[in-house]
DNA sequence: AAATCGGGGTT
DNA sequence: AACCCAGATTT
């Protein structure tokens, strides 16, 4: 049996009943493709009902606030999605009179949307035969037909997408490119994957020559840099405090924090004394201050590791934008400030 | 081509 | 600790 009609059946008997899979709405396929992007279906999933119900039609997330957006988006990483988001929705229901592109190139024009998730709109709403070329179908792929080329290189992307371009069955690339991808996510897994009862168990290149635990070929990339963040938890005798948003291009953009101070190394007591006598707003209060944490909090980013402590600064007044502290919880933060506001008792 | 952008889960 | 995830964008 060919490929793909064997992949299909396989596909038809295991796959998951995900909300995203009784709809070809594309704009629910769109907001489950945006949020599924890097990210694992059990981690998307409650964030696909949330936005479903906040914002029932793109003109609804349209005619939203970005705060908003970023709020409800609060906890899933990738910010950058949730800004991008918006924009193709404010251009969609703007520009477009809220009728979505129904082709893989117009799909490719939307901020946020790549190659990956122009195909999959393209195919799932439109049956246009595109191929999806994912990490699933990365391992898939490779695997089944030895393939060593680096899936993160140039050649490699180029390689595989064509090869899944010559499998897809052009009358169902829909049920091909959820079979594919589904495939990899619950059977042909990165570890362990069901070897011994796979369907294409005696074609498989990497099972036949043992080698599935070396395909798919990947280049490593560089080990994630340490960064000390302080955050100064100010609290005045009225119980405000001070958040500012986050500007410029780095993580965490257009989010909001406590006030930020990087230090070369962590910080200790005689450090942070010199880095509170800098800062201007306290200008010759008295104030207080303690550590919250014991230790460090180490959150790891793909590219960072943030070595944080939360210095928490007590004053008469503060000066300058401050905000109660019991209406903190309306603002988009960073997981790791969200942790803290969570834990400690304001 | 390489770096950047999050957070959670698995091994 | 290393690796992965329904990748896209910037450098």
């Amino acid at each position: 049996m060919i490929f793909s009609k064997k992949l299909i059946n396989w596909y038809s008997v295991n796959k998951r009943d995900l909300p995203w899979r009784n709809t070809t709405n594309p704009y629910h396929i769109w907001l489950s493709e945006i949020i599924l992007q890097q990210t694992q279906v059990n981690q998307g999933l409650p964030f696909y009902d949330a936005f479903i119900t906040n914002f029932p039609s793109v003109f609804d997330l349209a005619v939203a606030k970005e705060s908003e957006v970023l709020k409800l988006w609060q906890g899933l990483g990738y910010y950058s999605r949730a800004r991008n988001l918006h924009a193709s929705a404010k251009y969609v229901a703007n520009d477009l009179n809220g009728v979505f592109p129904n082709t893989y190139k117009d799909l490719l024009k939307l901020k946020g949307v790549g190659d990956y998730t122009a195909s999959a709109i393209a195919s799932f709403c439109f049956n246009e035969a595109t191929p999806v070329v994912d990490g699933n179908v990365y391992r898939v792929l490779s695997r089944y037909y030895g393939i060593d080329t680096p899936i993160n290189s140039s050649k490699g992307a180029k390689e595989f997408k064509d090869l899944a371009h010559e499998l897809i069955d052009e009358k169902q690339p829909s049920a091909f490119n959820q079979a594919i991808m589904e495939f990899g996510a619950i059977q042909c897994k990165p570890k362990n994957p069901d070897c011994e009862v796979c369907v294409f168990q005696e074609s498989c290149f990497a099972f036949r020559n043992n080698k599935i635990g070396e395909l798919p070929v990947k280049i490593k990339s560089a080990k994630a840099k340490k960064k000390y963040f302080n955050f100064l938890v100010f609290i005045d005798e009225s119980g405000n405090t001070i958040l500012e948003q986050r500007e410029g291009k780095g993580i965490w953009q257009n989010l909001f924090q406590f006030p930020l101070v990087e230090s070369n190394s962590n910080l200790d007591t005689k450090g942070f004394e010199t880095v509170i006598q800098s800062q201007d707003l306290l200008s010759g209060q008295d104030y207080s201050w303690r550590l919250y944490n014991k230790e460090p909090i180490v959150h790891k980013l793909s590219h960072q590791h943030l070595y944080t402590n939360f210095w928490i600064v007590n004053v008469k007044t503060l000066k300058g934008e401050t905000i109660p502290v019991e209406n903190i919880r309306d603002y988009a933060v960073p997981i790791l400030i969200g942790n803290f506001i969570e834990n400690f008792n304001f």
